[in-house]
DNA sequence: GCAAAAGTGTTTCCGATACACCCATGA
DNA sequence: TCATGGGTGTATCGGAAACACTTTTGC
């Protein structure tokens, strides 16, 4: 695959003094089962590659010449599931001279960028979504958009197994002291989809009894006038999480 | 391909689309007394400007083409101080668009920069060093360099004052978890010193025989063959720090 | 009435806290 | 001998962990 361009190596010279800044985004989900991670699929029919060959890679952009860091992780964000306001957090800045300098991501790359031989550093940022509020987009970006399973990740673009690695991890030692689990969870919910959730983030088993101590001595989680519906067993308590000023 | 050619041409109009990317390092030293962060000085003399102008920085530099981010705040640290294998870790990017933009920083900044008006992203990092090691360099770069109390910093250049805040803010969360209290200390130390650099940290006092207890279940801390002389009072056990592998 | 998950308290254990006196040295 | 910080043990408290049975619903 190494169609090289002679115009492109000249430019190598100078260009590569540039430096690309980019942000790309670990957005997690929970459907009640998994934690999931949305993932973009390369457009393979554009580029009339067998299906198969079709790369995925966490969802990211370059960030534009005047825009924070912020902003241009929620564009991507909002870009791709439309969702606005929702738990966005930088965690680390990835910046290895070769970090998109493998062969194997060369024609995705260059089907992407403007300048595909430019080292890019990346700011990554996860992102926490009520996956029934998440809504896919029909732009051309975002139709190839996908849940899934954290576990089931396959080899992903670039340094993005990292990446994300180092997202979970992030967000496993932010999940007790940071009450994230709430972000996740429908607005309404129950303290065993709590627990499942919890369980499935921290991966290991919690004692019901005293989770459910810890939970009801905090007073963001509010007890609603409501219960579950349509379950074939005891329905279960709904619950409300607010979050303080 | 075409695309890229075309758009090629439009980035060339644009200079301010080109953004920079720089470390910046919070390097923090304990004198016994006091939490010390090494700040830089402008050169007034060079600038012919009285001396009383003379703004503060935290140490940084412009990342080179081909150099990890890592590598780079290496670099930093070692013209500064000539030490190496000291603790250093990333710990947030700051990427504003305005973080360099303010009128009190141009002059400075068109003495440091070749493209003073491009906008800078920067990677910060925080280091701790043991004080008794630090060689100030004889070169013009580090021998402006000094330490300050960090509760007496000044102003700072650009938004320094926020990155080492942040700075003193995560060294503090992660002084419990990390150990990374003994980065900051000499060789030997006594327990005495390690408590008094703790509670400089966490800014509260700490009770003495349950801080001995903490420290020595970790046997990570060794007690040597040898006490502190020259001190007018019992003479104090003297401890080492040996990282696990 | 049965399957399936919801919901509920008490006891035990361990780590965190509080606290005061004697010791070794140099001046 | 005195001033200075070094060094030590025990009792109490409070949160974490372990643990099993009854309840409510849909089928």
């Amino acid at each position: 695959m190494s169609r090289s361009r002679n115009s492109d190596k000249i430019m190598m010279n100078t260009a590569t003094a540039h430096i690309d800044i980019s942000v790309d985004c670990a957005v997690f989900g929970f459907d009640g089962e998994a934690v999931n991670v949305l993932l973009i699929e390369q457009d393979t029919d554009q580029m009339q590659l067998p299906k198969e060959t079709a790369q995925m890679a966490l969802p990211g952009d370059l960030v534009l010449p005047n825009e924070s860091l912020h902003a241009s992780a929620r564009r991507v964000l909002k870009e791709l599931t439309s969702l606005e306001g929702i738990y966005l957090k930088q965690f680390y800045t990835f910046g290895s001279p070769k970090r998109v300098a493998q062969e194997k991501d060369q024609e995705w790359l260059q089907s992407l960028r403007m300048h595909p031989e430019r080292r890019v550093i990346t700011v990554a940022y996860y992102s926490l979504v009520k996956m029934d509020e998440f809504a896919p987009q029909a732009n051309s970006f975002a139709a190839r958009a996908q849940w899934v399973k954290i576990d089931e990740v396959p080899d992903l673009a670039f340094d993005h197994n990292e990446i994300l690695e180092s997202a979970v991890e992030t967000m496993q030692s932010e999940l007790m002291t940071k009450h994230i689990g709430f972000e996740l969870l429908p607005e309404k919910f129950t303290l065993s989809q709590l627990q499942t959730l919890y369980e499935l983030i921290l991966d290991k088993k919690l004692d019901k009894r005293n989770f459910r101590k810890n939970i009801k001595r905090m007073d963001q989680v509010i007890p609603l006038d409501e219960k579950q519906t349509g379950v074939l067993h005891k329905p279960a308590q709904l619950f409300k999480f607010e979050r303080e000023e």
